[in-house]
Order: structure tokens, then sequence, then C-alpha cells
DNA sequence: TCACTTTTTGTAAGCGCTTACAGTATTGCC
DNA sequence: GGCAATACTGTAAGCGCTTACAAAAAGTGA
């Protein structure tokens, strides 16, 4: 109807149809007990009929908070962050809180970047995976006082808050399961380990319980590969192609199991005859593949639930604890078993 | 350091700490060019020394614009929408403008909610999976007049804003396909139709496609299932276990493919040998399991990239082609093949 | 050097909202 | 009915930013 931009209702607009106050206005739609009961139908007819909303950059000026949280993910690709951001938005939603997402592709400086970006939109926490920010990020967010939680690990500043598992360790509990099995040689199809330091303390953790184990982890029996299936087939080859061949494959989560076990079936490898094959997340997937994959559990609703709780109480003012422990644990399926004899 | 609340710099600090005005502060940040480079440079310091970041919310209310656009996506936990919400992001981001994502769970209602929060924060245009959406939430973005881009769909009132393809089409291809291939009981596991225009369609596409070969789509070859591994299982089960079994299975979406298939395999039902299967979107996946995928290809990328560029166009108040039609086409693979002879 | 143009900078208003404070209507009680 | 107490409502300031307009500085040519 009219030209481009329809001039968008405001609180005066409201308040001249109601016939009262913009403090009327304001308080009926934000504090409605303290508002007689006829004038708040009027403004809330009014608010109908004009379909008025709220300015939410105005509104977070004057209250000086957004009612925003921000969350930083690697990418948005991978079901485990999928549930990640589901779960956080479910309870962020709960206390009123609105989440922004932002993804750095693995990098660290695009990190860095998206989380002034979600400053400026003035998020009043923020969530970030795993503790290997730049420093420079993590001395802005302090300078700003920025509550901020990191998650799925337990690494990081002692005064940080922290949801998560230690990854080496739950690494390291698959290591001795296989070594248990019999597992001599054992291969590891890593993520990539660079900005990424839960990929990082996986391999690592996988490698200290193998030397617990009077085991190695030479370069050939560690591939790193980018989270995806091409690459993880692509690795199994040459995990595979090395003699004598590793008759286990730790992966550094499930989407890199998956894509290990389809190219040893395109191979001709009988999983877990030949070569047994865990995973890490254990995502939907992992138990409808077939052969249904052994992997480390990951509470990922639990986790992120409770990093979305300890912001909130962070918001309130509230001491809460820094640190919170979530349990991972070893599943057993149908991808690993006994080393094959020879 | 201090208490609580660290008061967060302002311009005013800046031009403080710069010896300059706000409007020079100002300038220096957002036309460099009209201020004088000794100027700049001592603004720039002070920026960095102050750790200043504008406050979005007050810039919103200034320039009437947030920079911003909002997407609501069903789920977000499906690989076709990860790769959504990539494109998106990207294109959006080249024209300096940032993605707030929503979901709503495949429900309306939530859809017309997270709207209204989406403009709330302010965005500056909408983009829409489909053209379900609610009328009351249809009118209350047509009263603002915030452009508004549908996607994944060319159905729609003429004068919206459309980018996609029509998912009757491209089901009735794949029917086509089935029966020239000499398929005669073919079945289909759909997507919940209910709030979600584009399953509809494409069960309704491989209906009209059916009764064009002078075939039926009975109930008892009709499941309708959310999207999800466990719930395509069982569908398969059902579908297969009325008699005589189809020969043939349509599906919803590559996710229900996948689940039909290891079920199918889980069965000792040889595809394609006794059971055609046939997916849509063509996942990363589809190309990866055993056997392949046929699935009708749907250019994800390209398609949000071009939502992108119709909503950025609409923004800068340009006159944009209402409908934008994108190719998918059958890629064929190795779930299919002639129906079995008898 | 002066008058005039061009460039750069500063002053101050206003974006839409909430809320302290002041003012007005209501109510309760004697 | 009168007065204090109570319950609502309104006025206006201020949140942090950009920008129209005015003022100052710098440049130009005679």
């Amino acid at each position: 109807m009219g030209p481009h931009s329809p001039v968008l209702p405001t609180v005066e607009d409201v308040a001249a149809v109601a016939g009262v106050s913009t403090a009327t206005v304001s308080r009926a739609l934000n504090q409605p007990h303290a508002v007689r009961e006829s004038l708040r139908k009027r403004v809330e007819a009014a608010v109908i009929q004009l379909g008025y909303v709220a300015h939410a950059g105005a509104r977070a000026m004057t209250l000086r908070r957004s009612g925003t949280v921000g969350a930083i993910f690697p990418t948005i690709d991978n079901a485990i962050f999928a549930q990640a951001i589901d779960a956080l938005q479910r309870r962020l939603a709960e206390d009123g809180l609105q989440l922004l997402i932002a993804t750095s592709h693995y990098d660290l400086d695009t990190e860095t970047q998206q989380a002034v970006n979600l400053v400026r939109r003035g998020v009043d926490a923020l969530a970030l995976c795993g503790s290997g920010q730049r420093p420079e990020l993590l001395q802005f967010l302090r300078q700003r006082a920025l509550p901020c939680v990191h998650i799925m690990t337990l690494a990081g500043p002692a005064d940080a808050l922290r949801v998560g598992f230690d990854n080496g360790l739950a690494m390291a509990q698959a290591v001795r399961y296989l070594v248990d099995l019999g597992h001599r040689r054992i291969a590891m199809l890593a993520g990539l380990t660079r900005d990424n330091d839960r990929a990082r303390a996986r391999v690592d953790g996988a490698r200290a319980a193998l030397h617990a184990a009077g085991l190695e982890l030479p370069p050939e029996r560690l591939a790193e590969r980018a989270y995806g299936l091409a690459a993880a087939r692509e690795a199994l080859r040459e995990l595979m192609a090395v003699s004598p061949a590793p008759t286990a494959l730790l992966c550094g989560n499930d989407v890199l199991a998956f894509g290990a076990l389809l190219e040893a079936q395109r191979l001709g490898i009988a999983v877990p005859r030949q070569l047994s094959i865990v995973g890490f997340d254990d995502l939907e997937l992992a138990r409808h593949v077939q052969p249904a994959l052994t992997t480390v559990r990951v509470p990922t609703e639990l986790m992120w639930t409770q990093a979305a709780e300890r912001l909130i109480s962070a918001l309130r003012g509230e001491t809460v604890p820094l640190a919170t422990e979530v349990e991972v644990a070893l599943v057993v399926r149908d991808s690993t078993g006994p080393a094959p004899k020879r």
C-alpha cells in the first residue's frame, strides 16, 4: 500500500490508539500486573490492531541487556552440533533468552571474528566449543566481563566456566578396551587437530594410553582429516595400506567412523573380524548402521543444557561451579571384536 | 576488577580518548574516507585500547535497519538445512548482513512465534521454508512490508518472492523412472505432511504421476513418518509386510531412504534386486552408502544463495523476479533397478 | 595577503524504549 | 464527608548511535 517504508508502529502509536501514555503501554506489556485491567485490555487491543512489536534494539539499549545468548559452533553440519543447538536453544528459551548462532568452520580467527559479531549484537553471554580460543578473544571477553562457558572439554583456565569431559581420558578408555581385546596394531583416524583442542586432546589421549600399554602410534598409523565421509574413506584406504595393517581403528568422531566403515565394506575388509572400528559421540547413526558402531557416548543434550544453566545462573549473578563434568562411556556394539588371531 | 557491570565503552569514551567528537568517531568507523588520516588513526587506536564495539541495538535504532536477516528452518538436524544455513550465511556475509536462525520443529505455530521473535530482533528480511505459513503470519509480515522469500517451493501467492522448484513434479519424475523400469507396486515413505507443504506436494505429485500411469497409491502403501532413521526403519517393515509387497519405494528425503535401506538390509531384502529405493535431496550420504542411493538432486547451495541474493536486491529496493526456479534432477545410482520379474 | 571554495570537524537532535519521580484518581476509615 | 493511604498513570530523561547543519580549517588563485 504505502511506499517502501511503512513507518512501523511504536509505543507512542500504541499509546495514542489506546488513549494512554507510553509509560502505561510499556507497563502493560512488561508488568501487566501494575496496570488496571481496563487499560491493559485497551493496550492489548491496540497492540494487535497495529501489529506492534517492541523494537529489541531500543529495548536492549534501555535495559542494558538484550536477552540474547550467543554460541559459536565449528560447524552446523554434524548431528552432534545440531543436537547441541537444540538443547541450548530449548533451555535458554525457558528463561526467555534467545540463542544467536555463529559458525567458525574450525578456524580460530573466524571464531574470534564471530565472537565480536555476537558481542556487537549485544549478547549477554557466550557459549564456546572447547577452550582453544585465541588469547585476544578471551581477553576481550574478560575485559567486557561477558559471562562465557566452554563446552565439550574440562581443559582451560581454572577460573573459566566449563561443562564437559576429558577428551583424552575418553579416548584412552577406548584404547584400553581395544588392548584388552588383544589388539596391538591400533591406528587412529583423527579430525584435524589444528585449531581444534578437542581433536588434539583425543589424539594425545589415545597416544598416552597406547604408550601405557607399551604400544605406539607411529605417523603411518595416524591420519588426520576434516570430518566428512569422503575424507574418511580415503584415509581408511591409506591406513590399511601400510603393512602390517592395523587390526583396530580409533576414530575422532562417528562421521569419520562411518566413512571408515563404508570404505572397509567397499574394500571387503570384514568389520569387526578383520578390523575393529570405534567411533566417538554416539550419533543416532551409530546404532543403526550395520554393524552397529562401538563408540564413546557423549551426553550431548545434558551437557548443553547444563551449559545453558550455568550461563543463566551467571547472568543472575549467582555463583556457579566453575567446572561441571558430564559422564562419557564407551558403548560397545558390533563394530569391535577380538583381534584376529594372526 | 570492577563490580559486576564494567560499564562498556561508548562512542563518547572513544571520542574522549582520541580527543575528537563523537561524530568523528562515528565517521571514522563508518566512512573512514570522510576523516583525515591522522584523526582516523587516533580513533582506531582508541577503539583498540578500549575494546570498543558499537552497540548494534543503538545502531539499529538510528539507522532504522539492523543489518540482519532472519531464517526459520523446520529443523537443523538434517544436512540439507545445515548446507542451507551455510550457503545463506556466506552469501549474506558478503553484503555485510548477519544471519539469525530459528527453528520451528515442523510446527506452523512455532514458526509464527519464531518469526515474531526475529522481527522483534529487528531483522530486515526473512527467509522461510516453503509457503505453508499461517495466514496471520503472512499478513503480519506484509503489514510491516518485511522483505521475505519462500524457499524450496514455487507454490504460494503470485506476489511473493520464491526460490525453489516444483516438489510435485520432482517426485513425479522419480515415479516415471520407476514405472519405466517396470515397477507397478510402488510404495511411498513420506515425511509428515501436516504443517509441511513440501512433504505434501511430494506425496501429491507421486500420487498424480502414479495415476497418470494407471497406478494407485493406496493407504497401505503410504507411510508418513517424522524424518529419522528409527521411524524410517519401522515404516519400511510395515510397508513390506503388506502383500503383495511393493517392488519400489519413494522416500520423502534421503534420511528416510537411508533408514529404509538399512532396514531392508537387516531384513535381507536385496536392494535393488527385490526393492528399488529412491531418495530426495542428494545428501553427501547418498553417494556413499552401499548401494549408492538413487535420489532427486536438489541444488541446495545454489538455491539458498539465490534466495539470499533476492533478499539483498529487495533490501536495496531493486525490483526482483518473483519466482526463481532451480533445476532438480533424478540422479540414478545403484539403489534402483528393473522390477523383479515376478 | 585576501576572498572564496572545499574539506574536515563539531554540536545537537532524535531513533524507540523503560522507569524514576511526580501527580492524580481511588479507597478505606473515622 | 474529610483525610490519609494506596493504587494508577503521566511526564520526561536518558540509553548509544548517526547525521543534518553549522562552524572551523585548509586549500586556491589572484
